[in-house]
DNA sequence: AGCTGGTCCTGATGGC
DNA sequence: TGCCATCAGGACCAGC
């Protein structure tokens, strides 16, 4: 479910209510997500107070005194605040007790993570999980070079390149394809064929892209909720990804899903061009 | 039965 | 031959 701009309105909606709240306590119901949340997490986090919420990539971060929780969505994860702890249903696996509410990780899946990183273990950024992200995408570092320099010499496709997060993180596959379409690039394009011009624009559409998705509240797939349980509204404003054989929103020609790498893309074959 | 938002890991491939 | 980077595929799950 989330790609970048859902984590975003996640991380801003929790961020105003829960910065400077005070952690009670912690209850596992289901330890067995991506990687085992650990067994002592509830010690390791009872009376700490969270001092912000922070994003890289698709990653949440609350930050306290000793040390960082790292929270991952996976596909199908949800964090929550709720004013009132309502009992917990099947998937709602982890229950952090705030003096702010109860903030709640539920993920049908699985995929999702809750990790901690002890502050003593050193920089954040140096974590295996960060050390080899790409750039922000909405940050000022980020433009057509940073791509463009990335870029040569690689075979891969220009949509699994955006995908891998090498180069610039948090683009999954809902927003590869609608970047893509913005710039007018085709999904199947050789990274290394594609010209610094090119890159440029693709920059700017992944940036307006996300940027347009977060106003909008998250894009949300069909159950995305942010954390306070509302939905989004990205799905309604796609321009490609979804409408197989619907009329390209600019010129009318059928939009074509093709599989790449194991996963749908949706593109714009008069539009996108290599 | 087959599809679905993410991403780590493993193993194959190819260049030097 | 060996090392390295790159790339493809499988794996993890439940719900529809």
């Amino acid at each position: 479910m989330p790609e970048l701009p859902e984590v975003e309105v996640v991380r801003r909606g929790l961020e105003s209510r829960i910065a400077r709240a005070s952690i009670g306590g912690i209850t596992v119901r289901e330890p067995r997500l991506r990687w085992p949340v650990r067994a002592d997490l509830p010690s390791l986090m009872r009376d700490e107070t969270i001092e912000s919420v922070g994003r890289r990539g698709k990653y949440l971060l609350l930050r306290c005194k000793t040390g960082t929780l790292i929270v991952h969505l996976g596909m199908s994860g949800q964090f929550r605040l709720l004013s009132a702890a309502d009992a917990p249903r099947r998937h709602d696996h982890v229950d952090i007790v705030t003096s702010a509410g109860v903030l709640r990780f539920t993920d049908p899946r699985r995929f999702g993570a809750l990790l901690w990183h002890d502050a003593r273990a050193g920089d954040l950024t140096l974590h295996p999980l960060f050390a080899k992200l790409g750039v922000e995408p909405l940050s000022p570092a980020f433009d057509g070079k940073i791509l463009y320099r990335a870029s040569r010499g690689r075979s891969l496709s220009i949509k699994q390149m955006l995908l891998s997060g090498r180069e610039v993180v948090g683009v999954g596959n809902i927003y590869a394809s609608e970047s893509l379409f913005r710039a007018g690039i085709s999904p199947r394009a050789r990274a290394g064929s594609l010209s610094r011009a090119r890159y440029e624009a693709l920059a700017v559409a992944i940036r307006e892209t996300l940027t347009d998705a977060i106003a909008r509240g998250g894009s949300s797939l069909r159950d995305f909720v942010g954390s306070d349980g509302e939905q989004g509204h990205f799905q309604l404003d796609c321009q490609v990804y979804g409408r197989a054989g619907e009329p390209c929103r600019s010129c009318t020609t059928p939009i074509v899903s093709i599989r790449q790498h194991q996963r749908s893309t949706f593109f714009c074959p008069a539009c996108q061009r290599r």
